[in-house]
DNA sequence: GCAGTGATGACCCACTGTGTCATCACTGCT
DNA sequence: AGCAGTGATGACACAGTGGGTCATCACTGC
């Protein structure tokens, strides 16, 4: 906890997403981030690991947020039908952010080096589901190949749902995304 | 084709890999490279748009060859079979590359920065699927979420396969993956 | 020969990431 | 109130990166 200045993070976080959106990405420099935040790039350093960090803060808790979703389902499911589970209650977390995470979501698709990192982030939430589903008796390869199925079908989800928010609910996007890839995989 | 040295690539790759296992990747610079290659530090950057890139030379090709495989499977295939069919053919054209792919494989597995960067051009991989998949009929949503699952499949038998080339074929690992994905899918 | 083209070298510059040290605000203890 | 401890910040320095520009050189096709 810091004690005189909780709100240098924050200010940096949004001065960062200001200056990008002006200019884009590739020519704010971290020196105008500071600047308009009233901070110094040495104290940028301390709180972001690198320029495009700005845009993840946050991030590393989800990770753990899913993978204890994860443990928390009905005992008596098999692994693949607790990580769907576990979809659906991380789906109504994301969901208030929907809106808020709009013009991020512009500045992240206009660069490729912002991609990467997001791939990453998501890389880091399926290595913890891993170890969620293979304390629940899946083995090491099953649970990874699981692990990286259910992102997919995570995000086939969550885009039809952002598209048609009315429509149906998450849960049962979850449930249809599922249900197709099933079909697809019996032929 | 370059005219005057067209090994000058090559031999700043090679220098690179030399460098990254000797010393590791975060302490050899871009200027070492080009030394030990007899080259200057801006024709290296006229080779590779940065330092990671010099360890995935080549692998432009990659989208492009998964994506023909996936045309050339049998026309009479649903999408999902295709795919399949398709990484077998592509798992091939792996299996030479194995032995030489060793160093290679544990610089990337020593820095995180080239773990991500991996994981961008496995993402340009099952980007060129997705379009080839939409040639064959699936629809935008449904070819994402399927490119996805083949990759994960492929990842899972190629590492099962490395594991144990001997008891099965690479073709059995693939077509077992996907059946034991399939039981998990269907409770 | 000779102009054209593409690879390279030399020089230069803004930006990044990081180490180090001094300063300052606030805490808890006496 | 005073004081040492702690953590946030600023000031400064430095190696390394990525890229712009221009001159030079080797090889091509005419």
């Amino acid at each position: 906890m810091p004690r005189w200045d909780p709100e240098a993070k924050e200010r940096l976080r949004a001065a960062a997403l200001e200056l990008f959106t002006e200019h884009g990405y590739e020519n704010a420099t971290v020196t105008q981030i500071t600047e308009r935040a009233g901070l110094t790039r040495r104290t940028f350093s301390r709180y972001f690991a690198d320029k495009r960090d700005v845009l993840f803060a946050g991030s590393e808790q989800l990770p753990d947020a899913m993978a204890d979703a994860v443990r928390h389902a009905d005992p008596s499911l098999p692994p693949f039908q607790a990580l769907l589970a576990a979809l659906v209650a991380a789906g109504d977390l994301f969901a208030g952010l929907v809106s808020q995470a709009a013009q991020r979501r512009a500045v992240i698709a206009s660069s490729p080096e912002l991609q990467e990192r997001e791939r990453t982030k998501l890389a880091a939430v399926t290595e913890a589901v891993v170890e969620a589903l293979r304390e629940r008796g899946a083995t090491e390869s099953s649970a990874k190949m699981l692990a990286q199925v259910g992102t997919a079908v995570f995000q086939t989800a969550f885009e039809r749902w952002s598209d048609q928010p009315a429509d149906t609910d998450f849960a049962t996007q979850v449930q249809e995304a599922a249900a197709e890839l099933a079909a697809h995989l019996t032929p």
